[in-house]
DNA sequence: TAAAAAAGTGAATAGATATTCATAAATTGA
DNA sequence: TCAATTTATGAATATCTATTCACTTTTTTA
């Protein structure tokens, strides 16, 4: 009388936690960390709220999945172009514009994966993917460094600038007051100063 | 019958407002605003919880005084250096420099208020002073677009870059686990570095 | 000094929300 | 189909903390 689940079962259940992962992600999108409520989360999901302790620990566990899992994404992307066929300049200035652009259709999940502070388990995986981040663009720097392109002498404090500016850049458009709308032609102008902002940075100056 | 406040009475009660004031911005200063509760402000100030509400509306009004309080100051400082008789690059480097240095210094309270949200109040008080910031990095580049060291299209964008960079780099050593003890050569040194990046994005390049 | 007014106190209240758990519904093996 | 087992429910619980307010203490006026 062993019980084995069945694999309709097995995928209902990955639908369920799956659908939590979804309801979270598109509160967070919304609202931020504030408004994803366990309550809200399972609603939105179609279960219940106790469920949700089922799949995952606590919150902190739905929260801290969300985010790795949409900061992987941003990272496949840019890891694609860090090892694409292009100078070290071309590919620093199609990662900032590419980050920013793609930032700029759900600012809000931006901002909150990037700054909105939870508790201290999510703070610390939020610290581990900032430094993925910053990681991709050290690549890339040493990567100009490497062909002359660049002559940087401190590769983790001039990431950081980078980071800072290609995310802070998303902020902006929260305005709680004017409800900012760009459209695309905006948002591709608007990532492209940010990332000729970045590049003109590093470039080699003439002595 | 009508009562006079006596001028001991009153300044009494100035001292036990600036005392809460004083006390929210060292709890900021320390935890953040999440270590910043009333019982725990009034406490420190050597006040009950009941009489923060005499003197303040609500918690929200409490943090944005002392959020306010802390970004004029800032702002003095960059304006008295946009004022001062410098070429605009010179004032722009000095400018981030000193506010990444400052910021340093305390970069729990320099993280909380650039980052950590609170309520919509707060945060709508907090996006006013984000805008000061970035007013007066506006200010120092259109010196240098008018003096022709500049030649910035978008100064808006640019200062947003600006901000981004010397707000997000002091949010690195905040990280949770690794407790980053900056000495003051190793802070001057990274202030510089984030300044020189600035400058080198926003200098003349040549054709 | 006594009554009136204001300042100060802190326990009680209120509201919000994460988490638990007794119970119900569904699934599995025989 | 039935008993065992697992999955699902959501009301009840626990916790945390801002805010209130009945009461005390201090200050002011006369």
């Amino acid at each position: 009388m062993s019980y084995k689940r069945s694999s309709l079962m097995q995928e209902r259940m990955e639908q369920n936690r799956k659908a939590i992962l979804s309801s979270a992600r598109n509160l967070i999108s919304e609202g931020g960390f504030k408004d994803a409520q366990i309550q809200t989360i399972a609603e939105q999901a179609g279960v219940s709220s106790g469920l949700v302790y089922r799949y995952f620990d606590n919150k902190s566990q739905v929260l801290i999945e969300v985010l790795s899992e949409a900061i992987n994404t941003e990272l496949l992307v840019i890891d694609a172009i860090t090892e694409s066929d292009l100078t070290a300049e071309q590919k620093l200035h199609k990662a900032v514009a590419t980050f920013v652009k793609r930032a700029l259709n759900s600012p809000q999940l931006a901002y909150s994966l990037m700054f909105e502070p939870v508790d201290s388990t999510v703070e610390h995986e939020r610290f581990r993917v900032k430094q993925l981040i910053k990681q991709s663009v050290i690549k890339i720097l040493a990567d100009g460094n490497a062909s002359g392109e660049f002559v940087l002498e401190d590769l983790n404090t001039t990431a950081l600038c980078v980071v800072g500016a290609m995310t802070f850049v998303v902020v902006e458009p929260l305005d709680p007051a004017q409800n900012t709308k760009f459209d695309q032609q905006h948002k591709d102008y608007f990532s492209k100063q940010i990332a000729d902002f970045c590049v003109d940075a590093v470039r080699k100056k003439q002595a």
